[in-house]
DNA sequence: CTGTTAGCGCCTTCAG
DNA sequence: CTGAAGGCGCTAACAG
């Protein structure tokens, strides 16, 4: 391994100096700075990321921590997707990512420690958001920087965050229904835990009120964010006296599970049952019929919180703020109109 | 940041030995351990790993290194799932991963250049296999562990590397088809670069030969592992006066983009024409009809290559040597008998 | 069984 | 504008 020593012997200056042009100190003269670079570059040299790190304390990597279950995480192509955003800012701004591997919460906790306290990184990013997490709590106690996609549970103002408006995207897509002549409108969501669901179906829940609809129970249904999920939830409103004609779902993939369990039972989409969706993954565009969703745009989502994330750990005392990224409708071929 | 010698102070012993019960040297006298060990607990230390990383010149991380078009590249469920099984023994041996992130080829040679150089990552896994590609020369030449899964293009008994038996799994699942019926087969696969789509088409040509089946050139398409990529294949094969009954299709996705082609254009599978597939991606059996695809036990791959590529970082003599993950037919309902 | 001594490769005062 | 010296936190001989 060529070191600073062998460039500074190569060049006949001291390690210092070349430690300077590295740092591209402007008290270097622009000749030593030529002399140095071409040495360099002759010699192969590259400095020692763990060496620098030993001495400035900061890694240049960011650790990415998904979902506990991170074996059906992976399968909702929402991650990739917001880790192609997270890689985008990362990779301009020469920083790595550090990818989570646990499963269970358990291993995942103990993943983080070892990040933090072994000081792999200099700041994660929380891809998820729910009650009393624990690894929220670690982060926080130890006063380490992490931002989380998402809204967190308490201490909203204290916790940076990046978010959609979802109650208002919730509001908004319910309403296309309604305005395509639909009166009976079921929801599907992942667990309440999560913000997430919660959010959406709040807006769900306000342009029915706003619409002067029912909004019943029996209409609104919690389960996983899968298409496994999708499918018992289905079976669920099919089997009531009042089916709806018009359906909510809260996430792209959960959709697809909504959509074959709906075609095996006989029912078309849209023209007995409209359905509209959440994420706009790229799922949603393949699915028969396409799907009319909102489009949350996640790799900005991913892109935005890194950004934040890398602002704060630079800036040890950036301020936590609220990152609200748009959404947007997609219009595609689920819904239909009621006659 | 609490140190080996904080602790050392306050256990009235040497930083020497506290770093030995760190290693947990069998040499140390079990009350000496414990002692250290209650101290580091109540004082909460935690090893600096660059520390440790630049003494020992290892990090135990390790790249994984996606298609230069990561971008459309993690729209491939093939990858998260590789990933989780990457992350599984990764996790198990107390490994971290870092994940490229760069979307040109430029980007991720820097990539890579980066993580070796800079000694990020102990070795690397490529996820991906083609001609003459610029990264894996660049691990050849500096004799950087690495393991790639899918088949090298050259040197194939000097590179480790863990793949499918695609050949005769192109060749099994091509035989399938015969075996109900078809005789006017097609194959859909992605760019000739790539040794998957070469191997699973020369077991498709096998099988067919086999049979005394006709093998011609306008049944074999080749295009992007998409969505798009099927749907542009399937718009010729229709337009064919002798259209194809049964259809063999590289990968899942791209599987994908032909069924929502095909029924757009009122044709039925498997009625009209069956189709067969590869990967099992958790998609296979989500769509109308449910895909008969060859698993190729993709998680597998992915845990396979990690434990080789550690095995080759820590024993740094490991020979190189092949490594074929089993693959599994799995019928579902896209294949029909032809009367 | 344990302490002492040297670095690993780099950055950063502090002097010139 | 540049050198010399010291230290980041840890491990690895070498002594005892």
């Amino acid at each position: 391994m060529v070191t600073i020593k062998d460039v500074a012997k190569a060049t006949g200056v001291s390690p210092s100096t070349v430690s300077r042009v590295i740092a591209d100190n402007p008290r270097i003269s622009p000749d030593t700075k030529k002399k140095v670079r071409k040495a360099m570059k002759e010699l192969g040299y590259h400095p020692n990321i763990n060496a620098r790190n030993l001495v400035v304390k900061s890694t240049k990597a960011i650790g990415v921590i998904m979902p506990s279950s991170a074996n059906t995480a992976l399968q909702n192509p929402f991650f990739p997707e917001i880790l192609r955003g997270i890689g985008s800012v990362t990779h301009n701004m020469q920083y790595s990512m550090m990818l989570s591997s646990g499963e269970s919460d358990e291993e995942i906790y103990a993943e983080v420690q070892r990040m933090v306290y072994g000081s792999y990184i200099d700041g994660v990013i929380l891809l998820y958001s729910r009650v009393n997490d624990r690894v929220m709590n670690f982060l926080q106690e130890n006063e380490f920087p992490f931002v989380i996609v998402g809204k967190p549970y308490e201490n909203i103002n204290k916790i940076t965050h990046v978010d959609n408006d979802n109650f208002a995207a919730g509001k908004e897509i319910t309403r296309h229904l309604i305005e395509q002549g639909h009166e009976k409108i079921a929801f599907i969501g992942g667990s309440k835990d999560l913000f997430v669901t919660m959010d959406r179906e709040a807006g769900y829940e306000a342009a029915l009120k706003e619409a002067g609809l029912m909004d019943c129970d029996e209409y609104k249904i919690h389960t996983e964010f899968l298409k496994s999920g999708g499918r018992e939830a289905v079976e669920d409103l099919l089997a009531l006296d009042n089916r709806p004609t018009g359906i909510v779902v809260s996430d792209d993939l959960m959709s697809l599970g909504v959509l074959s369990t709906l075609e095996e039972s006989g029912v078309n989409v849209p023209q007995d049952i409209s359905l509209v969706s959440f994420n706009n993954v790229y799922l949603s565009e393949i699915t028969r019929p396409a799907l009319t969703t909102v489009d949350v745009n996640i790799y900005e989502l991913g892109a935005q919180s890194a950004k934040a994330l890398i602002e704060k750990t630079v800036t040890k005392t950036e301020p936590s703020k609220r990152i609200i990224v748009p959404y947007k409708i997609v219009y595609r071929d689920s819904v239909s109109k009621k006659a």
